[in-house]
RNA sequence: GGGCGCUUAGCUCAGUUGGCUAGAGCACCUCCCUUACAAGGAGGGGGUCGUGGGUUCGAGUCCCUCAGCGCCCA
């Protein structure tokens, strides 16, 4: 059956295999698998707004390789693959695209079409609308990213894709959600909280950045009767309506006369204490602070411990509220009304000038300013309710567990555990899951609504879970009627949706099709392999730990593969906003994908690597080599005979070795030396072994039978080994002679190329061979003759074992090397003589 | 400020328990159309292994110091 090309080509090859996995069902998941030969992998879901570049080639052809091992070594690999459509990156494409924005207030309008080309203002329409709009758009991005990863040959089931606001995924994340409630893990609490004033959400600490801004130490007097004013000093003049108490450091003599006694804020007359606490440094500012409700995160601690009253003036939109505030009975509140932020800082400076209250000049400085690591403001504090989920961050025993469970995971580099340990350790709160956004999984709870009206938040109604998923705002609680909605005596539907995270934290849940489908179930959880990059550990490895300790007392997975980024040459981390990416479905066409996935299985687990297309072009010859090499071996026929000559056993026991080295690499899962090994040993095998059997194995006696079954049996393992980095060329050669997949072949092993030598292999005898024939070549460049020159003797001087050794591959070697008359001497140190022709 | 990682040839990187004159590929130079492959092959030049110290018979490898770069967290 052997059918060789005339001229072999990799043009092509990803269309052509592509649909033949495909019809083949070269990688669908056999289910009938127990789950110890089952190989599951929680695939990382792509952002479905977002676009793919280079680095998810890069880390998703790490993971292909590790499946592609798997599946040769004889198990069932289930390898999904989900989008990632919930949320707010969503949103604000779905606003950008089409020109939109989502307000609640408006009734859904079933013509609605949405412009060709967005508008100069956004049209506001409903949230029936807007999440119309986000399932059309998401479902268009994720039919180009399938097509992409096919195109790179990921050996994905591509009937098992789910998305994250799909029904299934909703079912998932609610029935979680609502066992976290039973249980307790879940509860809501109306308390201070980061808030994002663009986007109106509350947001995680998982989500929070530092960025360093601009700002300015204001020093301002705070009166006092009868005496001198104290001068606080703050970045934030604004906030001084919203100013409950000054604070000290206990220890600080300069103010300790003062604690206990009050104080007004300047502009308007407010009274406010003078209070000690150990978080005021000394050596701040001048030593004492003002406390706002609230300015910063440690405002909120000092209000909590000093159990301070709240005065709040910045709203949920950034603004200072309209009305004044019932405790300001004096001073020029209208002057702030309504502004932002911004606006009233400049406004109250220039107030506070005029009043004599602002003593010197502002005195700049550059500090870090918590941010939401999509937003563009810096982040305010409000007060509000909010659902809450246990994760350690205020129980040292749930914190004790969840490190615990760091410690069972496999870390791939194992260094990786201290980003998931610190940030254990460092948590200073529980994770805050509820958003107050559109589209994304609703929060499956209602409250009552007493007979006064008032919802009655403590008391939270759940659905029955065989009902989920369910949309509170339009299902109706068990044991009410929908004309009882917002009415007294009636429910209210919670209008929060979930945070993505609480979706995605459940992954595995979702992809192994717990609850709906025990038996896949318990074939495939707990997973074997989180595949991800390490910038996610904190929220999307982390939170996935948290949900499965939660709910199933286990490990998700039991390792976890962190990658690393993709630098450009200057050594920065590739990124649209520096405009040096590349699009990656380009890159795959000019290189050819093997090439590509060539240069991405260089780079080692947890390494950043460099954008090199260098390395594709070796990659791509590569491809090529074993397109040649495998005709060159085919074209002789592979009539699996006996092998019997030194040379061929000793290069088959070389490769047996590489075979044990490549299959111990993957099981450490270092895909890089294992491609590493089977690459170099393929050169040598190309450049030496081929070019000293290539003589006999043309003939037709037991030393050409010998040749050939030996370059068979080692073209077969060569193809294998390479078929998890080479999916496409590997394929290709291997149907030339073989029957069914090279992906479903099974994983070569060390005792089926051992096992025909009887174990009376020498393996020097390919070294020497190959060394002397190398000097040979050296010989016959330095004198700038052609290779095919005639050797009219070589004397070769080396210790008696090796002469033994060449002994045995003398033939070859005169054959490989053209030479009339080969002599071996005796003596200590390795030397060969050429003896050339005149020209 | 704390933590983690990196620093080996012009470039990208190997170098797994410390052990023979430190390797590969790319790039560069020279040569060769050789019947698998010129989208190839053969050969060559090029490195005081970031700095300083220590352990050892012996250090790219182990320990400490410092420096630079990157990332994570405050």
């Amino acid at each position: 059956m052997t059918e060789v090309p005339e001229k072999p080509s990799l043009d092509g090859l990803e269309e052509r295999m592509a649909a033949r996995w495909e019809a083949d069902g070269t990688y669908r998941f056999d289910r009938s698998k127990p789950r110890d030969e089952v190989y599951s992998i929680d695939t990382p879901p792509p952002t479905a707004s977002g676009s793919l570049h280079v680095g998810h080639v890069f880390s998703y052809t790490h993971t292909d390789t590790i499946a592609r091992y798997r599946r040769m070594r004889g198990q069932a690999v289930f390898y999904p693959i989900g989008w990632d459509d919930n949320g707010l990156p969503t949103e604000r494409r779905v606003q950008n695209f089409y020109g939109v924005r989502c307000d609640p207030s408006i009734p859904y309008d079933a013509s609605f079409q949405p412009p060709s080309q967005p508008g100069k203002d956004q049209i506001p329409i409903s949230r029936p609308n807007f999440v119309e709009l986000c399932h059309l758009l998401t479902a268009e991005d994720e039919r180009a990213f399938e097509h992409l990863f096919r195109y790179l040959g990921l050996s994905i089931d591509w009937g098992l894709q789910y998305v994250t606001i799909g029904e299934r995924a909703q079912r998932v994340a609610q029935r979680a959600f609502l066992r976290n409630v039973a249980r307790g893990e879940a509860y809501t609490s109306d308390a201070p909280t980061l808030w994002d004033v663009d986007f109106r959400t509350a947001v995680a600490q998982a989500e929070l950045e530092d960025r360093e801004l601009p700002g300015a130490y204001h020093r301002i007097a705070f009166g006092r009767s009868g005496s001198e004013p104290v001068y606080i000093e703050t970045t934030r003049p604004e906030l001084i309506p919203s100013c409950v108490a000054l604070v000290a450091h206990p220890d600080d003599a300069r103010y300790q006369p003062l604690f206990g006694s009050e104080v007004t804020s300047p502009l308007f007359g407010v009274p406010v204490p003078v209070l000690a606490h150990t978080l005021a440094d000394p050596e701040k500012g001048s030593g004492i602070a003002m406390i706002c409700t609230f300015g910063d995160t440690t405002d909120v601690t000092w209000w909590r411990e000093l159990e301070l009253p709240t005065r709040t003036v910045v709203q949920r939109d950034g603004r200072l509220q309209e009305s004044r505030p019932d405790w300001i009975s004096e001073g020029p509140w209208d002057e702030l009304a309504g502004r932002t932020v911004k606006q009233a800082q400049r406004r109250i400076v220039e107030l506070l000038t005029e009043s004599g209250d602002l003593v010197g000049e502002p005195r700049p400085i550059t500090h870090p300013v918590k941010f939401y690591e999509r937003g563009d403001r810096p982040l305010e504090i409000v007060t509000s309710r909010q659902w809450y989920i246990r994760n350690g961050g205020r129980d040292a025993s749930i914190r004790a567990a969840l490190l615990e469970r760091g410690r069972e995971l496999r870390w791939h580099p194992d260094f990786m555990r201290h980003r998931f340990e610190h940030w254990v350790e460092g948590l200073n709160g529980d994770w805050l899951i509820s958003r107050q956004r559109f589209f994304g999984v609703p929060i499956p709870i209602w409250y009552p609504v007493g007979a006064d009206g008032e919802p009655d938040w403590q008391s939270p109604i759940v659905p029955d879970e065989a009902t989920l998923p369910i949309d509170p705002s339009t299902d109706v609680p068990p044991g009410y009627d929908q004309d009882q909605r917002g009415k007294a005596g009636g429910f209210v539907a919670d209008p929060d949706v979930m945070d993505t995270w609480a979706t995605s934290s459940l992954t595995p849940q979702i992809a192994t099709g717990w609850e709906d489908d025990p038996d896949l179930f318990a074939r495939t959880f707990p997973m074997d392999l989180r595949p991800q990059g390490h910038d996610i550990i904190r929220t999307w490895l982390f939170s996935t730990v948290v949900r499965a300790h939660l709910e199933h007392g286990s490990v998700p997975w039991t390792d976890a593969a962190l990658s690393g980024w993709i630098l450009d040459p200057d050594r920065k981390k590739m990124s649209k906003s520096k405009g040096n990416v590349v699009t990656p479905l380009a890159l795959l066409e000019e290189h050819g994908t093997d090439a590509v996935r060539y240069w991405a299985a260089r780079g080692s687990p947890g390494t950043d690597t460099a954008f090199d297309t260098g390395q594709m072009k070796v990659g791509r010859r590569l491809a090529i080599k074993l397109l040649n090499a495998s005709k060159f071996v085919l074209n002789l026929g592979t009539t699996g005979g006996a092998v019997t000559e030194p040379l061929d056993l000793a290069m088959l026991t070389q490769l047996a070795g590489v075979v044990g080295d490549a299959t111990a690499s993957f099981e450490g899962y270092d895909y890089t030396r294992a491609l590493e090994r089977t690459e170099s040993f393929f050169w040598r095998f190309c450049d030496d072994y081929v070019e000293l059997v290539k003589g006999r194995a043309y003939g037709d006696d037991a030393g050409a039978e010998s040749a050939r079954a030996a370059l068979g049996l080692a073209l077969s393992t060569l193809q294998r080994l390479f078929a998890p980095f080479l999916p496409f060329v590997t394929e290709e050669v291997w149907s030339w002679w073989q029957e069914g997949s090279v992906h479903r072949s099974s994983w070569p092993t060390a005792d089926e190329l051992t096992s025909v030598s009887g174990g009376a292999a020498e393996p020097a005898v390919l070294d020497i061979a190959a060394e002397v024939l190398g000097e040979i070549r050296k010989a016959k460049t330095g004198a700038k003759r052609s290779l095919r020159a005639e050797v009219t003797r070589a004397e070769v001087v080396d210790t008696p074992e090796r002469l033994a050794a060449l002994a045995r591959a003398a033939a070859d070697v005169r054959e490989a090397g053209r030479v009339a008359d080969l002599v071996l001497t005796d003596g200590p140190a390795f030397a060969v003589t050429v003896d050339l022709p005149p020209e």
